[in-house]
DNA sequence: TTGTAAGCGTTATCAC
DNA sequence: GTGATAACGCTTACAA
């Protein structure tokens, strides 16, 4: 198995090494009788290139990565990941490249990761998420040239090749959504304060207080880690306030889940009391009671698009439009 | 930075380009002064060597695979593969491993995939997950030699290296756990027939159900697709039975959860008329209302044995066990 | 149209 | 100790 190389093929075909190099690339040059002969050898022996050679020579890995900055932990209940690893192996499987992930929390092991992967070419490419204001690893990526796409947003916008949600909208749309069906007191729940998207969401909740004249109200905005103690936590301090609030806008299902559970413990009604409104339309959403309405993001549309931009910057392509926004949806349910 | 090669440092510190690959391997033998010109060098410059190379001389990638026969809807809020996958990358990183993640549905698509990943050397190893009893690529992947790792069991159970829960015995103690708080017709629902996981969680129920004098009714035993129509629809088979389950055992919490929801739209009182216990014990089952009764099987654990026996197969170390059992627990909360 | 040969950037085996 | 030098298995000019 190991002395199966195009040598060993080119002998028993009796043509040269570049010939079997040739026909396996579907060169169109070379003569049918001896792109038979070669395949047939090639069939009978399961010969396949090595793909270690094949990307020392092509200077391509076909390998693309993601970076994701959680915990084990943080991740395991989390739709959000598992949907989009599976979205991103399947649509990179169709241009024949594969995806490689990695977790990286401290600030350390993050830069380990992203020399590991792109100074030592490890990798085509790079998908990131989960973006923050002035993010290192962007600035750095940008600066070297190297091939990525963010699923977020990062400004100048048009200066990096990205995919996001109207996160602004959306939330705009179910924070109006709350206000109309009477909330008066809404609250915010957003992830880590650094990230954009929790920023993004947290724009989109003011500007709706604003369209509807309510002053907004700084105590009645929370950040959550990724864990179900710091989630139900920031609920526990919202209810706590002197005047709590009637609604809950929550930057993730879980997020949203927690606090739900949360308010409930304390004995309050859901929805009648307080009404609450998650992201990511999960499948959890469903399983809750009372089921839980929810911005519904599209994660596999997001996957997609960008892997799509990432293998045709990759292939040396421009990808037209460099930033590309995929609708959301409101979910409603139960809850709100 | 495409030029940023050894021989390139080798240049500036006056040395020989085999020099600075000795320094970079730490090699004793090198003389102290070299070693530092050739480090300032390097870190300067931040050299890093090119993985693609290393790669085709050292015939090693370092880089693990997994690949997961679901479709990306079947992920979505699957707690099980986000903790696996994350788990695992974390394991793979403390001895200098990445992790290609695929999937395959389809047998053409899967043929292909390992194909692809193990024929082109395109990673070092393989971790497999949800056997079945005759699987092909188990078969094959042992015939060939090539290093890999079971996630679950199969037979002969000492010729390949495996991790596995005890399925059997933590089938038995959930079905005797709810026997002995009074059920009397425990029904039973799987995944798909063919998997192994299926199959030794329904012999331990039956074990169960032996030890206890009470026979074995194949009308309570049901096998769900991993996709919620095909949960619910399997629980309201299990319902509209003459004589209806009053406790149900199923190979998963979001399984579990399904069917626990069937149960309440079809007017069934929980745990009152009828009992539920899930596996995993996901985040999900504090979410759901009443929260669910789980076994807890220690995915890191699994994952993290996994990992380290491929790593000392891949590196020519036999691992010792071959196979491993991880215990799991029942952790009891309001549906059982 | 096919073969020869020069790399791709390392590692490792030789001599010196 | 260190420096040439030969692989590793492939792609691709260039030559024939």
């Amino acid at each position: 198995m190991a002395e199966l190389k195009q040598v060993e093929i080119a002998r028993l075909a009796g043509v040269s090494q570049a010939t079997v190099s040739r026909v396996l690339k579907g060169d169109p040059q070379v003569n049918e009788a001896m792109r038979e002969r070669v395949l047939a050898v090639v069939q009978e022996l399961g010969y396949v290139p090595d793909a270690r050679a094949q990307s020392l020579r092509s200077q391509r890995t076909r390998l693309l990565g993601l970076v994701i900055h959680r915990a084990p932990e943080a991740l395991a209940g989390d739709p959000f990941f598992s949907t989009l690893i599976a979205t991103i192996v399947e649509q990179a499987a169709k241009h024949e490249y594969h995806l490689c992930v990695d977790t990286a929390r401290t600030a350390r092991t993050q830069r380990a990761i992203y020399e590991e992967l792109l100074r030592t070419r490890r990798v085509d490419g790079l998908i990131l998420v989960e973006s923050e204001s002035h993010d290192k690893r962007i600035e750095r990526l940008s600066r070297e040239g190297f091939p990525f796409v963010l699923i977020g947003r990062y400004e100048p916008e048009d200066a990096i090749a990205s995919v996001d949600n109207d996160n602004i909208g959306a939330a705009f749309m179910a924070t109006d959504y709350l206000i109309r069906s009477g909330r008066r007191r809404v609250a915010y729940i957003g992830g880590p304060a650094g990230l954009t998207v929790t920023r993004d969401r947290l724009q989109g909740y003011k500007r709706a207080l604003e369209s509807h004249g309510i002053d907004y109200d700084a105590s009645l905005i929370a950040f959550a880690e990724f864990n179900s103690r710091s989630m139900a936590s920031a609920m526990t301090d919202l209810l706590s306030l002197p005047t709590p609030p009637d609604a809950v806008l929550a930057l993730d299902d879980l997020i949203a889940v927690s606090a739900m559970r949360e308010a409930k413990r304390q004995g309050r009604r859901v929805p009648d009391d307080i009404a609450f409104i998650g992201f990511n339309d999960s499948p959890l959403c469903q399983y809750v009671e009372p089921s839980l309405t929810s911005v519904a993001v599209e994660i596999p549309q997001l996957a997609r698009r960008a892997t799509e931009m990432l293998v045709e910057l990759v292939e040396g392509r421009a990808p037209m439009p460099k930033r590309q926004i995929v609708p959301a949806r409101l979910v409603k349910r139960e809850s709100a």
